[in-house]
DNA sequence: CTGAAAGCGCTAACAT
DNA sequence: ATGTTAGCGCTTTCAG
């Protein structure tokens, strides 16, 4: 028994000893009951802080069969999701949220795991829910885990069920003012680099555009992938051009592929926006340090990271959050149009 | 017993029943031992398929008094955290270190918070050991942690003390290279803006670049403290030239202040190179976003939160590797010098 | 308001 | 090679 002490940490046991009371008790003082007398109280609370004891988390989980944990999962490649300021805003919001409570994050980059330790992970009960953002329609495992554990999704789910909880921006209407500001401002021939039409998010920007155009009579010049990447962005400009397009503006589902759109524009001798004026999608940092910096269409993505992580809090607290929650975007004017 | 089954978890008594074995039969083939009969083998991992069998994170993680989880501590904003690429290249290596093993990574953003949510969540046990990346002087809680569980700290501790394990780039050494590399290109007036002079990496580089100008005899022009931000290099520059000082190259600690001072060159209708010549540091992705191109001196970001992930799973599995690592720069010869 | 007792699901000696 | 036996540190009825 003293031989489990050397690691130093002190047990609930020694804590009840040292303050005369029962391990039930202090138990309770923990846990915030308030079922104790306050001399009870007094004592347990200085026995804790004289023995600096700190609950062991895995005997706590065990015996309540909570954790207090979410697992954020992000079923993207390393690069993109670290790359990506879109998802450093999302974390941003949910770090924020959670920091609040008494829970903690537990971050899974599950695209690059073919073992499933993600899945495991989940279902060996180790996180009280989950938080799923940007999943592809051939992620299989999402379904796996939304069996095991409550869960939210950032953005619109692929498929989307009626028990289903998620928090996204009205990408179809965002994407369909962007281009109508285009179509206001006198642009026609419009263009469009959309995301990975297996994303939900590709898919409202592209129909959002799409509407926009049809509203003013318009047809659609061009669309490309851009994979919502810079890289992508730029491939996708590149193949534009390549077939002799030439559009006058262009709606870009991103920033990012935005950047990568200008840097081809650029290279061929195209000015922006003088010979094809641009919108972009986020108002992630690259927009003002892109030059000219970009008028795009700002996504509120720490407060749907906030929300996120709310509705699931909620949720794990018994209460019923309403399980769609839709964030209006807004158009930020720069100097791309 | 059956009411426990409902949330559909089977635990290893179901499995051990189902194989006709015992309980440490499961657990042995669980956990990989050799001392199993192939038919017991055969039948226990039939039994675990067709349950779906799962071991409980925290029945397992009480019993054995191992986790297998780790934690990545980043005692910054979360900001600055998301925003730069170069802990983005760190937190990569980590993870795909990490991915291989059957460790998974806990992300902690701590605050200075009093409240010290990260201090008592490893107090509890829930980690085996932690990546502590970036800690200023100021930050108190990096020690409490030091004291609980193994730690591998991401660049030259603060107070660096002889039990200390950690994984840094030679900073000094590659400011040194660098600013040496404006030299022997032709410049003599150098001014530099640094990091942080709070953190090693900012010391470090400046040190560097003290060496190499002591070197040739050269005096500095100038001292700025960019705070390695895009926005802290601005000003750093501006400062700078408000004080009337005309550098004709500059060594800028990070890629992304270099950004900053560039913008601020840019608008003052300085040129570069012609006339500031400027080497930045990290060969971040700016660094060839930028026009022109910046020259820049390149750290193995990637590889030192590999190596940081190892050294730590090293200890955890009782091996004793080096404490200290340093691995080395390069520069990489672009358009602004 | 408090304590006793019974596990939570698993690992790890220790026998056999 | 396998089973038996104790716990790991905590929560949670259940009595009192």
């Amino acid at each position: 028994m003293s031989l489990e002490t050397v690691r130093g940490a002190a047990t609930i046991e020694e804590v009840a000893a040292a303050a005369g009371v029962s391990r039930s008790t202090v138990s309770r003082v923990v846990n915030g009951s308030t079922a104790v007398s306050p001399e009870a109280l007094e004592a347990v609370q200085r026995a804790i802080a004289e023995l600096n004891y700190v609950p062991n988390r895995a005997a706590r989980s065990l015996a309540s069969r909570q954790t207090h944990a979410v697992a954020l999962i992000v079923p993207e490649d390393t690069n993109r999701f670290f790359g990506d300021p879109f998802f450093a805003a999302i974390v941003s919001g949910i770090h924020s949220c959670l920091n609040k409570s008494d829970y903690v994050m537990n971050l899974f980059i599950a695209s690059d795991d073919p073992g499933d330790k993600t899945t495991s992970y989940v279902r060996s009960g180790a996180v009280d829910g989950a938080i799923i953002v940007s999943h592809h329609s051939t992620d299989l495992f999402v379904e796996r885990i939304a069996n095991t554990v409550p869960v939210v999704y950032g953005g619109r789910p692929v498929r989307e069920r009626e028990k289903d909880y998620y928090v996204d921006v009205d990408n179809v209407r965002g994407a369909k003012d962007a281009v109508t500001h285009l179509i206001e401002s006198g642009y026609s021939q419009i263009a469009t680099i959309t995301g990975p039409l297996t994303m939900p998010a590709g898919i409202d920007r592209l129909e959002g555009f799409r509407q926009a155009l049809e509203a003013a009579g318009l047809s659609e010049l061009a669309v490309e992938d851009g994979g919502f990447s810079a890289e992508g962005g730029a491939e996708a400009m590149r193949r534009m051009l390549a077939r002799g397009i030439r559009p006058d503006a262009l709606f870009v589902a991103s920033d990012l592929m935005a950047q990568g759109a200008m840097g081809v524009l650029n290279a061929a001798g195209l000015r922006v926006p003088s010979d094809v004026a641009i919108v972009g999608f986020d108002d992630s940092p690259v927009a003002s340090t892109v030059s000219p910096r970009l008028t795009t269409m700002r996504q509120p993505s720490f407060a749907q990271g906030e929300r996120m992580a709310q509705v699931l809090l909620d949720r794990l607290a018994g209460k019923h959050p309403r399980h769609v929650t839709i964030l209006e975007t807004e158009l930020v004017l720069r100097d791309s149009v």
